[in-house]
DNA sequence: TTAATAAAAGACAAATTTATCTTTAATTAA
DNA sequence: TTAATTAAAGATAAATTTGTCTTTTATTAA
């Protein structure tokens, strides 16, 4: 009606790049092929310069691993693919305040002070940790190998 | 490890003060009592003409009534307190992509071209979109007035 | 009327997030 | 050793969100 406000995601930007370029590196490191920055940006339709810094997050926080040089690029061991879980990812680069932090802004979740929404906003909090824990890089990366799952919007212009 | 980024919650900054504007507004509204930005604002621990700000947009909305001039100040009828939903709040200020929008940011969430995250995601965003369209500024303000619930830290140097 | 009060509106400023560009460092291959 | 390649690092810049300040408008009461 009278919106003036924001397009909030639950995530943010460099987050959401983040994690789906983790997931396309990840369905390219199953083959043995290392990806460039360019072919990252390209495949998950971000801005290359913003997803370099936030791949040098991931890289330091050993996420993904980064090669220089010719026949450089990015890749997840098979075995990190299998054992890294998204809130690793979301952690690095958003940190725990959407699972751990109170709904609407008080400085503290607290059991002992609660805000009017926290026992509901604790169960959506829940259900959001306990998917971020449990899915790892490779069953989502599985999904974008089988065809199932996509990492953009379909581009009419392609 | 090498954070660097946002303590991004689940709502933006903006629509939590309108949250917890409007339940304050709503437990002295019950007690016919208007109060005025100034309090506002102290009882929620936000910045005053920010809050303001956003009072502005939650009135455009229609959900929350002002009066200007002596004695003025923000109220909420006794029937809106009970009709009112906090989605009506989150949708005014924060659009609805927090509850319909794809978890990793594809331009729109869909059940044909799905991301990876998108059957789990959905059930997180159900339930907050079931909480949202559930929840009345009623149900708040009677946990705060009632002393259960809280809409401020408490601060050691009061 | 006039004065006091309080929200609305508008202009501005700071902080944060997102995005871009340039230079440097590391690696490979010729 | 040189050239080519590719990520890392650093400096900026744009956009958005958050926060502040001033002026205007509406209302009430004297
Ligand atoms: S105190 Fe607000 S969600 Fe727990
Ligand atoms: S397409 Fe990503 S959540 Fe539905």
């Amino acid at each position: 009606m009278y919106g003036i406000k924001s397009l909030k995601g639950m995530f943010s930007k460099a987050c959401e790049y983040g994690i789906r370029a983790s997931i396309f590196i990840a369905t390219n490191s199953s083959k043995g092929i290392r990806v460039g920055i360019k072919d990252v940006a390209k495949e998950i339709d971000s801005p290359e310069p913003f997803t370099a810094k936030i791949m040098q997050i991931l890289t330091k926080n050993g996420i993904i691993h980064s090669a220089k040089g010719v026949g450089g690029g990015f890749e997840v061991s098979d075995e990190a693919v299998k054992s890294i879980k998204l809130i690793q990812i979301v952690d690095a680069i958003d940190g725990d305040k959407i699972y751990k932090g109170c709904g609407i802004g008080l400085k503290e979740c607290s059991e002992d002070h609660p805000c009017p929404v926290h026992h509901e906003f604790k169960k959506i909090r829940g259900l959001l940790l306990e998917m971020l824990t449990k899915t790892t890089l490779e069953q989502l990366a599985s999904g974008v190998k089988s065809g199932d799952f996509f990492l953009k919007t379909l581009n009419i212009n392609d």
